[in-house]
DNA sequence: AATGAATGAGCTTTCATTCAT
DNA sequence: AATGAATGAAAGCTCATTCAT
């Protein structure tokens, strides 16, 4: 490969092109399978055959299966990364910026199935390979959301025996869940869970509860 | 032997009883490293070294792998199973009852780690290998615990547009996300969330979450 | 085991008794299934299972798996040995001692469909096994047989350029080859070739064939 | 590399050459081993060794010991299958016709060991695997055979009682049993069964037994 | 005489990875 | 840049055989 091609990696002569695309072909394709069988359970030759490129390449762009898989990884938490850098900024009214915190964050894992699992699957790992993309790995959310609680405090609208770190825990653990455990609950419940109205339904109910607890008698 | 081994060759004759206890001891190994590893991450020659017999009775004892897998899922869901049968009755104070079954479930869940790596694994699995053990598996908690919330919407104790259902998987979503993703927030704690005091403090936060919300200006 | 009852094989104490017909389940057992798979797709425990017993007591008897396919055939050979004994002696009419012999063999084939697989196995085996039970292990037919052939050549009946040899091995070959490839050819037949008429059937094409072969214009 | 084979990357370009040769030696090699074990007598491993590759590739273009055993029972079908289409067709001599087809199917087993030791092999499987790949598998000697005998039948050359079912397996009696019990009954023979002599008056004693049988006072 | 439990060697099969073009 | 063929190590599983009572 000449130096001339490496400076210019977004324009090249039709060959980095197709290279790019290969990348992002085996990128997706890795997302998925990683995301639905987690890595032990993921087969290169599956992952190769469903980009639709030669295993070989995929050697060439990522070096081993376990280096794919951190870069998928890697792939997924910056979509989360970008979200938070656009919707966690803090507005003047408390209330509103934990609701649309939540909301955006709630609706995110909705539509990114692929990334609830991923981090689901590093989580039952103890974080062994996002450890290696993100040195101090979180969803991202932990800081931007914790920064909004921590404001809430100051201006008095939250409590102040609140453990702010807690209370993310929690807003993770009730928005994850319902997505995490959906197979599981499936059989109980009557509607289907992917609904956008059962979407909306756990959404306010989570509102509720973190705002009100369930208990009668409390003004809203 | 001694003579009265001898007038009693059905039970306890030493052959039975090194047989129930290989089976035990594979149990226990398996146990450990599925939920440390998964399924597919698990290796049968570990679990037979651990277990300290030899891999051919493994085979002898639960015919396959996915079968020993199946069958540790059965014995572990059994000890959550045996613990709502005893401590999830229902008393007359709704408050009450929430809270002790709360508890319950918060400090079984911190004695049992298998047990929530193990169901964490198969929520990801879907519920594949857990559904040939309990055709509608859940914790089994959700059933017990379901009647709890329900009785205490009935004396008035619980706002009535609570769905339970959403409470039960509220609930079970605060207990489990502190064990589950431990090794995740760590980093970000200062304390030691394995130590005793982070426990109840973790459980005190729930209750309150659950019971008022995060707002200021509620009596309690 | 004492001296007195080595003495005494036939009349024990009743433990020999249990002793020979434990032998005999095995050797039946083992029949049964070396027959139908051969050596090699046979498995020990599966004859102690069909046999009723436990698997140590037939290594105690038959030392090993390829000593008991051995006791087998040599089992099995005595069977046809003593039919040759009785069947295969020599009268005055050479073509009424040959029908005698071949009819006496078809039949005995015919009831003995254990014997055609093991010899059938065994040629597959070169004879390595049946080698140990018997030197010159053939059916033991061919020796009796071919005092019959002989004898008729001597009195003018059978034609003096046949080969005894070839002429054996002719009969054993049409007689074993309805029984050997029964599976194979049945699809092609109409009848059940298990039938008493059609067993009737091949015998006389079998002697008419050896007697007469297969064109017009021959006088009985 | 040449510029012609790039111009041709379809065709011969070397890749796809290695893989059909090395496709044909693991053939070649299972049909040795097969021929002379048996499927369960058979190691993978003494098959891929013999072939000269490694095991992965046996399993790559044949997918499962059976299977390679099934696509060995094919290959060596299509060769007597090959055969019959080219010798079997019908003259005007009824005689010559039988003569012609015998002598044929003799000395195609005389040349094909493997195939006599696959099929007999087969016989005693009850036709389990060559059933998945001729329907109805015989050698299919037997379709056209069956023509040339009932064509002599019609003609009056044959006698008009013979089944020719009876005369079919008859036929392939006497060739196969002098190939298959070959080692069975050499220690009673002094010469060698392999020599071309003793083949030819095998063929010999076949033709005289069909034609005429074994009796004296017989016009040829 | 009889048996349940145990074993080591070896079997078929799978997988991530590399070679040669 | 791209690929079909090939590989060695290791996985799950099986089997004849022996131990301990």
């Amino acid at each position: 490969m000449s130096n001339n091609e490496k400076l210019m990696p977004k324009k090249g002569d039709g060959r980095e092109h197709r290279s790019e695309e290969s990348r992002a072909r085996i990128l997706n394709s890795a997302t998925k399978i990683f995301a639905e069988k987690g890595l032990d359970g993921s087969r290169i030759d599956e992952i190769a055959e469903d980009a639709g490129i030669n295993k070989r390449m995929l050697y060439h762009y990522y070096g081993s299966k376990e280096d794919l898989y951190v870069e998928v990884l890697r792939y997924n938490y910056h979509k989360i990364y970008a979200l938070s850098k656009n919707a966690f900024n803090l507005g003047h009214d408390p209330k509103e910026n934990v609701t649309r915190a939540i909301r955006t964050y709630f609706y995110f894992l909705a539509e990114n199935e692929s990334f609830v699992r991923l981090i689901s699957w590093e989580a039952l790992n103890r974080g062994r390979y996002a450890g290696k993309v993100i040195p101090q790995f979180f969803d991202l959310v932990e800081l931007e959301f914790g920064d909004i609680i921590k404001d809430g405090i100051k201006r008095k609208y939250i409590r102040p025996d609140m453990d702010f770190r807690q209370v993310i825990l929690s807003v993770q653990a009730l928005c994850l869940a319902y997505f995490n455990r959906r197979e599981i609950v499936q059989p109980l419940w009557q509607e289907d869970l992917l609904s956008e109205k059962m979407h909306e339904a756990r959404l306010q109910h989570i509102l509720a509860l973190i705002f009100n607890g369930i208990l009668c008698n409390k003004e809203e």
